[in-house]
DNA sequence: TTTTGTTCCGCAAAGCTTTGTGCAAAGCTT
DNA sequence: AAGCTTTGCACAAAGCTTTGCGGAACAAAA
C-alpha cells in the first residue's frame, strides 16, 4: 500500500491529536484517556506501525547491533557459533553485523574500523590466524564498549573472552592415543602466536609426559594452517624413517588432510596410523573411518558470547573480564581404536 | 577516550562555529573558505569524527541493511552464498542482517516481520522447505521493497531470482551415470513443492529419457531432507530386490548419507553403486571414495543476488523481474566411475 | 555616500521518537 | 460561587546530519 512506513506523526495527522499522544496511547500511558488509546492502538494495528528504529537509536543513543568478526565464516565451527550469538542476539532484540577477516590482519583491523562507524554496542571477536599485534582493540577500551573474544583470545585480563580447555583436550587425545596402543604420537601444531595452538602444543607436551613418552622434535610440525602446508607436513611426517603410529592435528581440516595423505601414502586408519579431529561436526561421520573428534559445544559457545556482551551492556559500572571455559568431549570413532596390525 | 562517538556538534563547539559550517568543511563545499576548512578537517580527523549513520540514515530514509533469510547458517552452501552477498554489500557500503528460519515458515514470516520492522532496504531470501505459501512476500510487492530470491524460487514471474539450472543439471548426472555404465538409476527426490526439488526430479525423468532407460517409480523415493528420512529411503532402495546400480541424491547431505548406508550394507562405491553429490564443497574431496558432485558457484550466485538486489535499489522505476541462472560444473571423482565389479 | 556584488557563515527545517513541562477544562470541596 | 485538584492533551527539546536560504561584512563601483 504505502510505499514507506508509517510514523506517529502520520497517526497523529489523521486522529488530529498530538505525535506524543499518540506515543503514550501505545504505550498505554495513563494520561492518556481510555477511549483514545484505544482509538489510536487500533489505527496503529491497522496500519501496522512498527517505531522507526534509526529514530529510537538516535534517542537512546543506541544501535541493538553486536559487531562479530569471524576468520572466516564459510565453517561449521564459525557459522554455528554464530548461529548460536544470533539466537541470544535475538531472544534480547539485538541484531548481529558478521564480518569476516579472512584470516587477515589488516582486513580484521578494517572490519573493527568499520563496526566502529557503524556504531555498534560491542564486538564479538575471534581473531585472525595472522594476528600478533593487538593494538586495534585498544580504542574500544577507551570507549568503554564491551568486547568479548572467543576461541583464539588476547589480553585475557583485560577482555572477556570464551575458550575451551586446549589444554586439557590436547592431553586427553594423547592419553587416548596412548591407551589405543599408540607410542610414537605425531603433532601437527598451528602458529604458536595463537592461543588455541600454542594450547594445545603444551597440552600435547604434557598428554606426552603423563604416559612417560619421550618427547620428539622430529614429531613436531609447525603449519600455517593452509591445505597445502598441512598436506606437506603430513607427507613429511609419515615419510619419516619411524614414522608416528598416531597424529593429532590441530584442527578438523588439517585432519581431513592428514587422512587423505594418509590413504594416498597407501596407510591404513586405523591400524596403522591413528587419527583424531577437532570440533566435531556432520561431516567426522561420513568420512571412512568415521573421525574421532573432540566435539566443541560450538552454538553454546556462541551463546555464552553474547551473554557475556549483554553482562557488559547491562551494567553500567565496568565489569572485571571474566573468562569462561567450556567443556569438551572426545567421541570416539574408529580413526583412532586400533585394531590388529595384520588383521 | 572519549566515551561516545563526536558528533559535528562537538567540533563546531570546539571551533565556535555552526555545525552547518562544519558539515559542509568536511564536503569541501566552496562557500566555506580555505583555512577554516583545513582547521574544521584536522580537527575531524584528530577526534576520528564519522558520521552518525542513524542520523543518516534517518535524514536520507535509508539504512544501508540488506535483510537475508536462509533455512539455516550452518551449512557450506548457505554460509559462501551470504560470503557473497556480504562482498558486494561491503563494496556498496551495505550491511548484510542474516537471519535463520531454520527451515521453518513459522520462522520464517518472523523473519520478514522483524527485518521489515528492522527497515532493511531489501531482503533477500531462500525459502525453507516448508513454505507453500507465499503471502508473506506480497506486502514486500507493496512497499516496493527489492526481494532477490536464490536457489528455492517463487512468484518468479513477479521477483528477481538467481538459480542454478537444475534440469539441466540432474540430467547430466543421469547422462554421467549411464555413460559409466549404470542402468538402474535411482532418485532420491525432494519435497515437490520446492522449485529445486521438482526441477531436479524432472531433469531426472528427462534425462532416462534421453538414455532410453525406463522410468520405474521404485527407483524414487520422496524425503523431507532430514538425516534420518534420507537413511530411511537409501535403505529402502539399497533393499530392493533389483537394487540401483547408481543413486542420484538430491543434495549433498543426502549424497553424504546414502553413501554411509551404502557401506553399511556392504556394498562398494563405485563398484557396486555410484554416487552424485550436489554442490561440491572441501569434504567431497575427503570422503572415501572422494565423491563426484555438482560445483555451485556459491560465492557468485550471492554476488549476484546482491547485484539485483543493487539493481533494484538504484533505478527508480520499477524493474521487471530477472531471472539469473548460474552455471554449473559435473566434477568427476572416484565415486562415479564404474570399475569391474570383479576387482 | 549609496548601490551592487562577493564572500563566508549561521539559521532552521526535516527525518522520528520519547518525555518533562505546561496548560486548559472539568470536577470537586467548602 | 470561588478556589483547588485532577484529567487529558499539546508543546518543545534532544539526539545528529544535510541543505536551502537569509544575512552580515567587506570591497568595489556609481
Amino acid at each position: 500500500m504505502s510505499r514507506k512506513p508509517i510514523s506517529l506523526k502520520d497517526i497523529a495527522k489523521e486522529l488530529n491529536v498530538s505525535i506524543s499522544t499518540v506515543s503514550r496511547a501505545l504505550k498505554n500511558h495513563p494520561d492518556i484517556s481510555v477511549a483514545l488509546t484505544t482509538k489510536i492502538q487500533a489505527l496503529a494495528r491497522e496500519r501496522e506501525f512498527s517505531p522507526n528504529p534509526l529514530a529510537m537509536g538516535l534517542l537512546k543513543q543506541q544501535t541493538r547491533i553486536i559487531g562479530v568478526i569471524v576468520p572466516n565464516l564459510v565453517t561449521f565451527f564459525y557459522s554455528s557459533i554464530i548461529s548460536g550469538i544470533e539466537s541470544v542476539a535475538r531472544e534480547n532484540g539485538y541484531y548481529v553485523l558478521i564480518t569476516s577477516s579472512y584470516e587477515s590482519y589488516i582486513k580484521e583491523k578494517e572490519c573493527v574500523e568499520n563496526l566502529l562507524s557503524s556504531r555498534v554496542e560491542g564486538l564479538i571477536v575471534c581473531l585472525s590466524k595472522e594476528t600478533k599485534d593487538y593494538s586495534h582493540f585498544e580504542k574500544i577500551i577507551n570507549k568503554e564498549i564491551p568486547l568479548v573474544f572467543f576461541d583464539r583470545v588476547c589480553r585475557t585480563s583485560e577482555f572477556s573472552s570464551v575458550v575451551i580447555d586446549n589444554r586439557d583436550m590436547a592431553f586427553q587425545i594423547i592419553k587416548h592415543f596412548y591407551e589405543s596402543g599408540a607410542r610414537r604420537i605425531a603433532h601437527i601444531a598451528g602458529p604458536q602466536h595463537l592461543s588455541i595452538a600454542c594450547e594445545r602444543f603444551e597440552g600435547y607436551q604434557a598428554g606426552l609426559k603423563n604416559c612417560k613418552l619421550k618427547f620428539d622434535k622430529n614429531l613436531v610440525e609447525f603449519i600455517d594452517l593452509t591445505i597445502d602446508d598441512a598436506a606437506k607436513a603430513a607427507n613429511k611426517l609419515l615419510s619419516l624413517p619411524d614414522s608416528p603410529d598416531a597424529i593429532f592435528s590441530v584442527n578438523d581440516m588439517v585432519a581431513y588432510v592428514t587422512m587423505k595423505e594418509i590413504k594416498r601414502k597407501g596407510l591404513r586408519i586405523p591400524e596403522d596410523v591413528l587419527l583424531v579431529g577437532i570440533t566435531d561436526e556432520f561431516h567426522a561421520t561420513v568420512v571412512d573411518p568415521p573421525l574421532t573428534s573432540i566435539m566443541h559445544p560450538t552454538f553454546d559457545i556462541g551463546r555464552e558470547c553474547a551473554s557475556l556482551f549483554f553482562a557488559q551492556i547491562q551494567s553500567k559500572e565496568k565489569t572485571p573480564p571474566i573468562q569462561k571455559v567450556m567443556k569438551t568431549k572426545l567421541i570416539v570413532r574408529e580413526s583412532s581404536v586400533r585394531k590388529d596390525r595384520t588383521c
